[in-house]
DNA sequence: TTGCAAATGAGAACTATTATCATTTATAAA
DNA sequence: TTTATAAATGATAATAGTTCTCATTTGCAA
């Protein structure tokens, strides 16, 4: 059976408060699927739901720390998150448009903890960001 | 024949003035591979050249635009600099110590481009950080 | 209900970077 | 060589993203 989520919150070790909710619901509404702190505050702006800026990052971070959000630094500057479903995968980011798309490549995940393990490194994680325009579609996510 | 400083600079279009030449041989004497605006501003600073910073970051952006420096945004925020020498590689990122390590890997790369070709993007360029502990080397470059 | 540690929100502070603009400088013409 | 001038510089203001501070509010357990 699916869990509520308050039981979420509670199975992180975070009590189940008013803005956590609201911040994990739009997450889990899905739709947007990488979302920057900014992005998660507009939202929550635009339907009504006022929660403080600062609160956003917060539980943003907390939220990363519980293992529910997957933060990703591509360049800009600003960090991205998204739903944590366990499935490690990489991104290609359209310089275009904006829009991501994500893979998983499972030789490419091999070779690169073989070689960090040939020199002697242990890895904790890694990020891959291919930049790229998607020219057969044209674009079709205009931002 | 080697090609002076100043030429480096005329050939890509920048005149050859005080600030610019220091910043790059800061870069070619290879003293420290990957730096920060602000690590060269302080390398400046200690060896008695008053740059100011807005130009050191001016000058950053102008290397990296003539192909003289390639730019990385590793976790933390703030972009790292070295020398362009024209061989892509991608990085392996000690937690504990902040040591560099490059890597090359011909397997990964050409998977990469594979991937985004199938889906349709025309690649700009990648980045590919590997966040790890030296542990064998139980982190010989302390910072 | 009440108690209170934890969470929140407003705004200050901070970090990395870019923009502004008056002054200086590299270079090329005279 | 001077000189003209467009480009470059440096001080500092401004901006963007994020974290910190602290007075007030709130979830929750007794
Ligand atoms: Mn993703
Ligand atoms: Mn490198
Ligand atoms: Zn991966
Ligand atoms: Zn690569």
């Amino acid at each position: 059976m699916d869990r509520s989520q308050p039981d979420h919150l509670k199975n992180a070790g975070l009590k189940s408060t008013v803005p956590r909710l609201k911040i994990l619901s739009l997450f889990e509404l899905g739709q947007e699927r990488h979302m920057s702190a900014e992005d998660v505050y507009k939202h929550l702006l635009a339907s009504g739901d006022d929660v403080g800026l600062a609160t956003v990052y917060r539980v943003l971070t907390q939220f990363e720390q519980a293992g529910l959000l997957a933060r990703h630094y591509f360049e800009g500057g600003k960090s991205v998150f998204e739903l944590n479903h366990g499935k490690h995968h990489d991104h290609i980011v359209c310089l275009q448009c904006g829009h991501v798309e994500e893979f998983y490549d499972a030789a490419i995940e091999s070779r690169q903890k073989k070689i960090a393990t040939e020199r002697g490194f242990a890895v904790h994680d890694h990020s891959l960001h291919i930049y790229a325009d998607c020219v057969k579609k044209n674009c079709p996510h205009k931002r």
